[in-house]
DNA sequence: TGATTATGTTAAGTCAAAACAACATATCAT
DNA sequence: ATGATATGTTGTTTTGACTTAACATAATCA
């Protein structure tokens, strides 16, 4: 990583604990399935340090090594609904205050770049 | 990073999937705020390339840059149900698999470590 | 229109992420 | 208890993530 990012060398506490959770929760993902660290690396094509860096949060680590984690043990799909719009209440209630009267309730907000 | 790791330098069509959607969720919801990337980048005491590189989707930056950005949207909350264990059915039905009578509901399984 | 702002792009330097090996210490069978 | 397996720990090496700086190119606005 490099030049110490602050965010990562010492996030703030919130993330700390939504890193430390998602680790447990890997961790109890794997031990039901019943396999050791190095066989999910193995599944995963890592290390099996980085297995049990991920599982004690570890804020460094590509977020690539977790989302294959979750991958190799078929819960990715919880992943779509993280930032989606459609349950961003704030961002929609901002986006209502600009153009009150718009939108017919798909597609507001041109985001392709 | 280092040594190349696989599933960082060329992830699983699912994760890349995944983090796509992940960074254009990142990036809808920074417009609808109003934030330039730099604005953000300031909040999260990172540099501006950074937000960028997360709204891309890039697989080897740390999480706790993409939890921080979700942090500093207020969107960190939807981290929680991620691979949560209750959420985990498959998870669940092995569990129940091993021990089919014990288990009251709470806390089978201690991860503690 | 011109001025301001936002984002993309490139380059160079720093330093830690990740692999690997080797050993220590659980934990689990038998 | 013994043996096998799983996880933690330490040290070394490599190389790419991240920073800053400077310039290019939209996009937005008075």
């Amino acid at each position: 990583m490099a030049k110490p990012t602050k965010i990562v060398t010492s996030p703030p506490a919130a993330v700390e604990e939504a890193l430390g959770r998602l680790g447990r929760n890997l961790r109890t993902a794997r031990l039901r399935r019943r396999l050791p660290q190095s066989e999910l690396a193995r599944r995963m094509g890592v290390s099996r340090f980085l297995v049990a860096d991920i599982e004690r949060g570890k804020p460094s680590t590509g977020v690539a090594v977790y989302l294959g984690a979750l991958w190799a043990l078929g819960l990715l799909g919880q992943m779509g609904e993280v930032a989606d719009p459609d349950g961003d209440e704030e961002g929609k209630a901002l986006e209502r205050a600009r153009s009150p009267v718009r939108a017919s309730g798909r597609g507001a907000l041109s985001d392709d770049f």
